[in-house]
DNA sequence: GCAAAAGTGTTTGCCATACACCCATGT
DNA sequence: ACATGGGTGTATGGCAAACACTTTTGC
């Protein structure tokens, strides 16, 4: 029996933003549609919400089930609720966007999707209205970035400080002042310097860092002015 | 015919978090629910999702049900989708919040409904994950009236210096320099003052501003650290 | 006259930016 | 030797915070 009678029911899906770094390049995990309509187009991966599960759940499943990942950074960024945003049936989104280390996703798995990795700056034509998914994630990415270190859920638990400027270049698409940015984010007191260092990428060689273990308390400081 | 077939459909719904601005304080329309389960328990306004609409326009529907604005401030703040949030039945709910100037709205309609206006430090206690809801969407608040003059919507159209710096302490919890705040504030250049003054509320009489007809950029600039 | 808000000015310290400069090393 | 990134230091400008001070007027 049910309290709320005559209400309309809503197919309820997820679609996930999923970034990625690679080649100093900030990039999106996109996939072409597997069922119809516009099987093929290009298209975020997504899926429908279950009976037994959150919204979260299911994207968490459907990155599991994509990227192979489990304990990766996903957060919510809005729904999308269109009577036509999928022209054919109505359908309500939840989009999430996910921050992921490409090298540690199963290729594979991504590869038997036909999945790509495409540049943000020079993504294919997309369906619906996942182009403004995009948008509104690549938004909350610069606005949480800014004000704290999410962004190095996209490099390797070691990094230099020139890997951790080149990601903010490509997440903000600017410029930061080498000693200006190492010097903002050592004030922020979250990183430990290693002992090792990095040589491949520089003559000199770059002590690696890493976030300091059991940091709990966010960072609230600013990193980038918006 | 469906493309998506055996897919679980589910109830949809809207909850409103709506601000108002009385006395000093920052408040909440809060109401006795009017159906069962939990009927009569203190919840936020809200209502299901209809078949030709999307989740936006609902909100706007039950706003203009329940205070009979319509042209009102609307945000969303994120959908909450757990799946015994309502222990009763399986809903998922997305959540807006919104800015009504309280003398404007219809209070007769208000009380038809039993609803009133909390102050934001003092609500009641909430059913299922309402009162998430609301410190979710206070955190919002803060973030928008924080980058932009949002906080207006909540005041006349004209105001002084000493009504809006009141109104953010409200929003902020904190004391702002009246002076600082007024530099700040013009600064911005958003501002029109007008020939008009009240003089009820000090001795000396403050000039009333406005905001600029036409503003058609949003400020970025900060107003707040946070 | 006093209190209280309106409105303006001043001082201080912090911080972002720009940029100079030395270091270490692979080629 | 030199180019390149690593890393540190310094000068400058803008802005926020603290606060002093004058104005106006109701009581």
């Amino acid at each position: 029996m049910s309290y709320y009678e005559n209400q309309t029911k809503f197919l309820v899906s997820v679609d996930c933003v999923i970034f990625g770094y690679e080649e100093e390049q900030l990039k999106l995990l996109v996939y072409p549609r597997a069922f119809e309509p516009v099987k093929g187009s290009w298209s975020l991966m997504g899926g429908f919400v279950k009976q037994l599960e959150s919204a979260e759940e299911a994207a968490y499943r459907v990155l599991q089930e994509t990227t192979g990942l489990s304990n990766i950074f996903l957060e919510q960024v809005s729904a999308f609720s269109g009577t036509t945003r999928d022209p054919f049936e109505r359908v309500i989104s939840v989009v999430y966007f996910a921050l992921i280390r490409i090298n540690q996703s199963d290729e594979e798995l991504i590869k038997s999707h036909g999945a790509k990795w495409w540049p943000v700056t020079s993504l294919p034509k997309l369906i619906f209205d996942h182009r403004e998914m995009v948008e509104r994630s690549m938004n909350i990415l610069q606005q949480k970035a800014g004000s704290s270190l999410i962004g190095t859920e996209l490099l390797q638990k070691k990094f230099t400080f020139m890997q951790l400027r080149k990601l903010y270049e490509a997440i903000y698409q600017r410029e930061f002042d080498p000693g200006n940015f190492r010097k903002k984010i050592l004030s922020l007191g979250v990183l430990e310097k290693l002992d090792q260092k990095n040589s491949t990428e520089s003559k000199k060689g770059a002590y690696y860092y890493r976030l300091k273990p059991n940091l709990q308390v966010e960072v609230l400081d600013r990193i980038v002015k918006i």
